[in-house]
DNA sequence: GTTCGCTCACTTTTT
DNA sequence: GTGAGCGAAC
């Protein structure tokens, strides 16, 4: 990426001109070393990565010509046949390295691919430059060609955090209240846009209302110019503008289409709008598209993924093969069995049956009990139990719904002592003090990234406020300059007072200093060196909030996690794109985490806790999106299940602590859609006995006391006894009928509310409407069947039009 | 310029 | 109930 300028000129890639001819299979790499076709090729006469596919799986690999859709049911060895894929068309020499497009989701399953291949071919993939994330490709294409789409070859990337400080900039420039247009607001907005690939210009005229009264796309196209000022990108136009720069530049387009002979695309089900236009227009050049997905896995609708992209494969490459993955590597009979009945009541999807010649093994359990707290007590004393039968932890995951469950399960575990570690948190460089140690280095290194200069110039506290940085960014745009070469005018003048402006120029002296040594210091030494002498390790020393501690610890980890890296800049080109670290190390422990990060990982045991009607399904899915959300909450249930290899454990609560309030539920209906013969009905364990008496009568509500008054104890309710044959009949009837139309509008009514944004509505903002629980309110913006509502005591929600009434 | 206290919101999250 | 973020007071 670093050398990427000097492409600039030489649109076409060197090795373009070295096509090997197609349909030799036998083309001999001509470089002199040993490049991985060759090895790939060595590795043919023995076949050995082939062994062990099972027939579908190996037609997937061997069908190479012509568009291509597998549907790879969880657990059926999606990654394998991926790489396999890939290893194929290298030993069969239909294609160099360099001529294999291999796009995925995250930064985690590119590298496992390069692995995986690796693997296979026998030694490091460094020949498939073009095996990466959607974005890290984005970066690539873009850096070559940036001049065309307005940009220079060295352009940085914005983080969410600096795109949200110079939209709240954008915002106060447009003379607006940054108060009542949120800056986070105006970004998600303007992200929603890019996923579904529309420039300032295309913003259809009813959305733009939902800010600003009517300045949405203004000031979506004022964002985009300062970017550009900035020369600067960020995520969502890492692929916007290479889909720009193919549309405007058809040459450049031609180049790619030419040198990419085979494209495949991992998790094909998350790709958004923008991503499908981007892979159709390079598929274009050679139909041999192969995209690996499965629909029933799609839970990334809410951050722009079409299932539609999956579902609509075949129309959209005509003559596609579709072939099912269906065999099931990973769970027992049972597991599988319960998990496709379940979403088998999904309507959009394509279909598959999952099949597993292992043994049927133990049912899901369903377990009843009091509150979230009693789950977690319930399910820490099983984990326990395990713990003794010699279980390790490290396949025990409790995946929640929402981040709050993991709450009452962390304070548990901290009681009982039983290690766990919590997944997908705010990530390493997401962190406040790596962000801001970053920018420290970023600015030694490149004093022209005004955002990361902006961050830091008054962090650690010194006396540098909202005025003085103010005097600061005016005078850099009126020059048109840095804001750091605008920082080293003005110290130079009367402009600041004397205690500002002694520390702004003892602050930029510091960055002379060391970016004076950046040569002849280790960047790891040139890097604590930083931390020192800017007075931010002292300012986290003399902190003693709980986590200061924590703090320096990553600081330190920060400075070991740059020994990887050959320089700084090696070091700072990374971190921009590729922002994980490993989280899984640190001995045996149970993982905590959301059922969305749960995705592609497997356990042994899975506990499944909060299957409540308005958390899982949650309310707001079901308010926003209709049937569409409905379903989606239930793949995520779906990918839960499969997640587990032997045992699955669902739980739900009658009682839920949810914002210090302590609220009755219902049982999921996702627990009622688990076919019977699958599942298990456990009794909850009452660790407090007799205690447990008082909660029917005296705590009781009033849903509560109706489900399980006639029980001798409320604990006793299993499928067989009255009590909950009729609290299911209610839950059936009387909830998902009757009280859903009428509590919660008409979601659950077999498949008629689908949020579409092509579907139009008649509601035109301005409008003033009645909802149901949140009262009166004026619609402030529309998108497609979607209305964005001010409600006058609720505040500003997004719900589809079915749900109100003009009023 | 910093600190305190109030208000607000609170599903899921990668790049 | 809780934490973050912002405005008013020091």
């Amino acid at each position: 990426m670093a050398q990427g300028g000097k492409h600039i000129a030489n649109v076409t890639p060197p090795e373009a001109a070295d096509d090997p001819p197609f349909d030799l299979p036998e083309a001999p790499p001509r470089e002199a070393e040993p490049s991985v076709s060759a090895r790939a090729l060595q590795r043919t006469t023995a076949h050995t990565y082939m062994d062990g596919l099972n027939p579908e799986q190996r037609q997937a690999v061997e069908a190479l010509d012509g568009p291509v859709l597998v549907l790879a049911g969880a657990g059926t060895g999606k990654t394998r046949v991926l790489t396999t894929r890939i290893a194929h068309i290298l030993a069969s020499g239909r294609a160099y390295p360099s001529q294999v497009l291999a796009v995925t989701f995250t930064n985690k399953a590119a590298r496992e691919m390069k692995e995986r291949i690796g693997d296979l071919v026998g030694g490091a993939v460094e020949g498939m430059p073009w095996l990466g994330t959607f974005h890290s490709i984005g970066v690539k294409i873009l850096r070559r060609n940036a001049e065309l789409v307005g940009l220079s070859s060295g352009f940085t990337i914005l983080d969410t955090d600096d795109q949200i400080r110079l939209m709240k900039q954008v915002i106060e420039a447009e003379g607006l209240d940054k108060d009542r247009w949120p800056a986070r607001q105006l970004a998600a907005l303007i992200d929603g846009w890019k996923n579904r690939g529309l420039t300032p210009d295309k913003v259809p005229a009813g959305e733009a209302y939902g800010f600003a009264t009517g300045k949405g796309a203004h000031l979506y196209a004022a964002y985009q110019r300062r970017l550009k000022e900035l020369n600067a990108c960020d995520f969502g136009d890492l692929l916007l503008e290479s889909l720009r720069l193919f549309l405007e530049n058809p040459d450049v387009l031609a180049d790619y289409q030419r040198r990419f002979h085979y494209i495949l695309v991992d998790e094909y089900q998350d790709t958004n709008v923008v991503q499908y236009l981007w892979l159709r227009l390079l598929a274009q050049g050679s139909p041999n598209l192969c995209c690996v997905g499965d629909d029933d896995q799609s839970i990334y609708g809410w951050r722009g993924a079409e299932i539609d992209n999956i579902l609509r494969f075949e129309k959209d490459f005509p003559g596609a093969k579709v072939i099912r993955l269906e065999r099931n590597y990973r769970s027992t009979g049972h597991i599988l069995a319960a998990a496709a009945g379940l979403i088998a009541e999904n309507k959009g999807r394509l279909g598959k049956t999952l099949f597993t010649d292992d043994q049927p093994g133990a049912k899901v359990s369903v377990t009843a009990v009091w509150d979230d707290e009693e789950e977690a007590r319930g399910i820490g004393g099983d984990i326990e139990e395990m713990q003794q039968a010699r279980q390790s932890l490290d396949e025990i995951a409790i995946l929640v719904r929402a981040s709050f469950q993991m709450r009452a399960f962390e304070d548990r575990f901290i009681t009982l002592g039983l290690p766990y570690r919590v997944i997908g948190g705010p990530r390493f460089y997401e962190r406040q003090e790596i962000k801001d140690a970053i920018a420290y280095l970023e600015i030694t290194a490149n004093p022209v990234n005004d955002l990361k200069f902006e961050r830091i110039i008054n962090v650690p506290k010194r006396g540098l406020g909202d005025t003085s940085v103010k005097r600061v960014r005016e005078l850099a745009r009126m020059r048109s300059i840095p804001m750091y070469q605008a920082a080293q005018l003005i110290i130079e003048t009367e402009e600041l007072t004397g205690r500002a402006r002694k520390s702004l120029s003892d602050l930029i002296a510091n960055f002379e200093r060391w970016r004076s040594v950046i040569s002849h210091l280790k960047h790891t030494e040139l890097a604590e060196l930083i931390l020192d002498e800017s007075g931010y390790t002292a300012m986290w020393q003399a902190d003693k909030s709980p986590q200061a501690q924590s703090r320096l610890e990553n600081l330190k980890e920060l400075v070991r996690s740059m020994h990887e890296f050959e320089s700084l800049q090696g070091f700072l080109e990374h971190v921009s794109l590729v922002m994980d670290t490993d989280q899984a190390a640190g001995g045996d422990r149970v993982s905590l985490m959301t059922l969305h990060a749960a995705k592609g990982l497997e356990f042994e045991v899975v506990f499944l806790p909060g299957w409540e009607e308005g958390l899982f399904p949650h309310q707001r899915s079901l308010d926003e999106n209709g049937q569409a959300g409905l379903e989606e909450e239930r793949r995520l249930a779906y990918v839960g299940l499969t997640r587990s290899k032997r045992l699955a454990k669902v739980s739900f609560a009658q009682n839920r602590r949810n914002r210090g309030l302590y609220q009755s539920a219902l049982p999921s209906r996702f627990v009622d859609e688990l076919p019977e013969d699958h599942v298990d009905i456990l009794e909850a364990k009452m660790p407090f006995g007799g205690a447990y008496e008082n909660f029917g009568g005296t705590f009781g509500n009033s849903y509560r006391r109706s489900r399980f008054d006639d029980a001798a104890t409320p604990f006793e309710a299993s499928y067989k006894t009255p009590g909950w044959q009729r609290a299911k009949a209610r839950t059936r009837e009387g909830f998902s009928r009757d009280a859903a139309r009428k509590s919660r509008g008409p979601t659950t009514i077999e498949g008629e509310l689908v949020a579409s944004s092509t579907q139009q509505t008649s509601f035109k903002p301005g409008e003033r409407v009645l909802h149901q629980k949140f009262g009166p309110g004026t619609i402030a913006g529309v998108d497609g069947n979607k209305l964005t509502i001010e409600f006058d005591e609720a505040g500003r929600k997004r719900i589809i039009d079915s749900f109100v009434e003009r009023g």
